[in-house]
DNA sequence: CGTGTTTGACCAGCGC
DNA sequence: GCGCTGGTCAAACACG
């Protein structure tokens, strides 16, 4: 399970990163997804494709906002400082304000802020000052299970498990753990580090197997099993099947 | 002793 | 100018 948080990471990330560095080279420009959603057509997004795949059951309780706001906060991003917001499902008894990106962080400050009694929690990248990415870690005030992580700027040296091996997902592909929502001054994603435990530096020695067949095989009948046992997620599967089949032309049952 | 965290103080920006 | 707020600093402290 931790493999595949792992590799459902790097993924994302890399997609968030491509997201970015397309919507950086659009100069100012509104994007083609922007154009889409400004027409109302949110399930052609491709924010929308990703955001359809909740994480283990979960749904986010962020409601979408709208086209405009959606484009006044991608608009309001600073195009010399990289600005990104990530949430993070955590337990919600855990007072502990972490979020495993991977890097390794400095804690400088913690301040309570207006309109949330939840503390936010400022992080400087421990590679500082050579590289000035800072995090600002506070708890959703919608849902408190999520840690919202809001980066600034971007990291100029490797990530710290870049050279763990992992299998090459494509970037197509909609299997993608998380959700993506709107609420706030850019788009955020949402991944669960609850359901899957949380990546941890020392089993890093185990992902040089992952390529194995016998390790595959593991992935796919714990995958399965994970599935099976999740109720939440047959019931979702099975909704969505139900739905399915209700929306099918009467010819076709 | 080195490193990281905590927390009150301080500073800058903003609105009135 | 004043007060509020978010962000940062730095001394004190904790921990391995």
């Amino acid at each position: 399970m931790l493999s595949i948080m792992h590799v459902n990471y790097n993924t994302l990330r890399n997609y968030i990163f491509d997201l970015m560095r397309s919507q950086k080279s659009e100069e100012g420009t509104i994007s083609p997804v922007l154009k889409k959603r400004k027409n109302g057509d949110f399930k052609s997004t491709s924010y929308n494709e990703v955001s359809n795949n909740n994480i283990g059951g979960y749904n986010s309780n962020f409601e979408r906002t709208s086209n405009e706001d959606l484009c006044k906060g991608l608009l309001k991003e600073d195009p010399k400082c990289m600005v990104s917001q990530v949430g993070v499902y955590t337990d919600p008894l855990d007072s502990s304000m972490v979020v495993k990106d991977g890097y390794q962080w400095r804690k400088y400050g913690q301040k309570v802020t207006r309109g949330n009694p939840y503390p936010r929690a400022y992080f400087r990248c421990s590679f500082a000052p050579s590289c000035a990415v800072k995090k600002k870690v506070q708890r959703s005030l919608q849902d408190r299970s999520i840690l919202v992580a809001t980066y600034e700027g971007e990291h100029n040296h490797a990530h710290p498990y870049e050279k763990v091996a992992v299998p090459n997902i494509s970037r197509n592909d909609r299997s993608i753990p998380c959700s993506v929502t709107n609420k706030g001054s850019a788009p955020m994603v949402i991944l669960d580090l609850t359901q899957q435990g949380s990546f941890q530096p020392e089993l890093e020695k185990s992902f040089s197997e992952i390529d194995s067949p016998e390790f595959q095989k593991l992935l796919m009948e714990q995958m399965a099993s994970s599935f099976t046992i999740n109720q939440c997620f047959t019931n979702v599967l099975a909704n969505a099947i139900s739905a399915k089949i209700f929306h099918v032309p009467a010819a076709q049952n």
